[in-house]
DNA sequence: TATTGTTATACTCTATAACTATA
DNA sequence: TATAGTTATAGAGTATAACAATA
């Protein structure tokens, strides 16, 4: 069941990462699906959450993405009621963006949901061993820079605040 | 750089490995890339390897995709001479693939730049941890069907042989 | 003239359906 | 008629470029 031809002598380590990511990216899409969310959507509400009032700009940059993509997103969030764009008063080019009580009670049950799909990803494993993964991946995370930001592809490293 | 207003207390472990198992599927795709190859081709390439010879509705379900995915890949291959297709004398409707001489030497460059590629992801790592971590994400797959398989999304787990 | 947000357009990857040739 | 492979078509997601309103 081991098909070789391949340094197998070692571990693949890095591909059971990407593998076990993608599978675990996966199962989550699949759970908060029926919110009618998507992976990307929860980076972005996560996000806003924590900085109230941001333009779609500020959104962009910390997302590193342009903001033509921030407009789509933020439209799909408003859509559902999940986010709302006012206008700055200072400057009435900028659109601040924020939560709705909608959007702070998805965000809730988003994470729980979350908590959930944990428990059931790491269930071969023991407490102990969840926390040593934990840090383990936490460790490699940091030094590759990747410290609290969402997915490359959906998103950016948190860029402050 | 922390931010909040979710359940934070415990560890994001779900989370940090899609997000890793993003970064590391990312930076390999980077390292393939020169050899104008992309991670889904390299899936192939390897199960081909193993597989010699098998015909391309083998290829499709082993993979778990429809023949006319697999029709797109191996054209690719095949444009690259890594591959090539045979027409089986026992049934002329169906084409037996398998790796030429290129391909061969291919899949070796792939499993030197995957070393390499591991050996940077995993750098903040000791030894000892890096078997750790591969152990306990070993685990994990096995737990969750994940066995020696490519992907999802790119294929499924290996069919046997 | 520069900037914020928007719309229009195109490109990549994938899935589905229709088609050809064997069996 | 069923099956292996192929081609055609359409969809999701993203990136780039052109645009309108405001500064």
């Amino acid at each position: 069941m081991n098909y070789t031809r391949w340094p197998i002598v070692v571990r693949m380590t890095a591909f059971l990462l990407a593998q076990l990511g993608a599978h675990a990216a996966d199962r989550f899409a699949e759970r908060i699906a029926p919110l009618d969310l998507a992976p990307r959507h929860v980076g972005l509400l996560r996000w806003i959450a924590a900085h109230p009032g941001a333009s779609q700009r500020e959104i962009a940059a910390a997302f590193g993405v342009q903001p033509s993509r921030v407009v789509v997103l933020v439209d799909e969030l408003e859509r559902r009621d999940l986010v709302q764009r006012h206008q700055d008063p200072g400057d009435r080019r900028s659109r601040s963006v924020r939560l709705t009580e909608r959007g702070e009670r998805m965000l809730a049950e988003v994470g729980r949901v979350f908590l959930a799909h944990q428990a059931d990803l790491l269930a071969a494993l023991t407490e102990e061993e969840s926390a040593v993964l934990g840090e383990l991946l936490g460790k490699v995370a940091a030094a590759r820079g990747l410290t609290d930001g969402v997915h490359p592809g959906h998103a950016a490293a948190d860029s402050g605040a």
